[in-house]
DNA sequence: TATTGTTATACTCTATAACTATA
DNA sequence: TATAGTTATAGAGTATAACAATA
């Protein structure tokens, strides 16, 4: 494992900046999601169905990261809230498949755009250098935790 | 400077990629956080505790985001936990001062090398180019967050 | 017997409103 | 009256364990 070069003159990024760096972004997202009335849980799940269509209570928890009672729980209660309805797995009886609704689709639109405004101001306050650095490093990042996540 | 484009056929792609990258990263954090038996929140207003030294409730809450009640009872749940204690501020009756223990400070140091170190794997997995432009943008992130929030 | 989903139970985290005590 | 903090209440989000129904 390479560690953090603390070299003289150069970028003196330590993990522990990273890691503070990270948990302020967290935050930031985290508050950022709570203004808009529905929930990081629940816009991602959502977001999900909007891109991948249907899928398996099952697959959905797996592709959330959170344990399936939880997803039981998310899906009931965007189900109350008419973003998504259960909908019967002919193939297979045990199955539940979770479809996002004509209402949710909506809430998700308007939602992400709230969140990528937000997300561009910010990236806005930037230098250019920086901008271009912070494209590269949220899609290599996100590329990796996708890969980790097919491979574990 | 390119502007994402808004165009009346919806919202730019790219921003849309970044959002998700960042989901996607707040997922892992958390998850990766709960792994080690302490919340998001604890070692994060911990951490704040143990860089910036003892501090009133309300500063804290402030600090981290938060209302005041939570920040009450999160200060309850990890003083419960040995983590940190409230002392009597004397210049003030009404305040309260929270303050780190020797406890806090051993669980907060390992807390934070144990996450420092998956933030180091998960970045040991993208390229050496991606390697810099990852330590560059969080670092620029966590500044422009700092600076929003010393003038909002 | 294994898989899918739900129910039961118990935390943490979060907010707003109402309250107490001090300034 | 204003500020600092707590209590009361409510709800989201999370987990594990136990269960029912289907394969």
């Amino acid at each position: 494992m390479d560690m953090p070069v603390t070299g003289p003159g150069g970028p003196d990024a330590s993990s522990e900046d990273l890691i503070i760096a990270v948990e302020q972004m967290v935050r930031y997202v985290r508050h950022s999601a709570r203004a808009g009335g529905l929930s990081i849980a629940a816009s991602s799940a959502l977001g999900r169905l909007g891109r991948e269509g249907p899928q398996r209570l099952t697959d959905l928890a797996r592709g959330e990261g959170v344990s399936q009672p939880n997803m039981t729980q998310l899906v009931t209660r965007m189900e109350r809230a008419g973003l998504v309805r259960r909908v019967a797995d002919r193939s297979d009886g045990r199955g539940v498949l979770v479809e996002i609704t004509a209402a949710g689709q909506e809430v998700f639109a308007r939602r992400r755009a709230e969140r990528a405004e937000a997300l561009q101001r910010l990236i806005a306050e930037l230098t250019e250098p920086e901008q271009q650095a912070t494209r590269t490093a949220l899609l290599a990042l996100a590329r990796a935790l996708r890969s980790r996540q097919d491979t574990p």
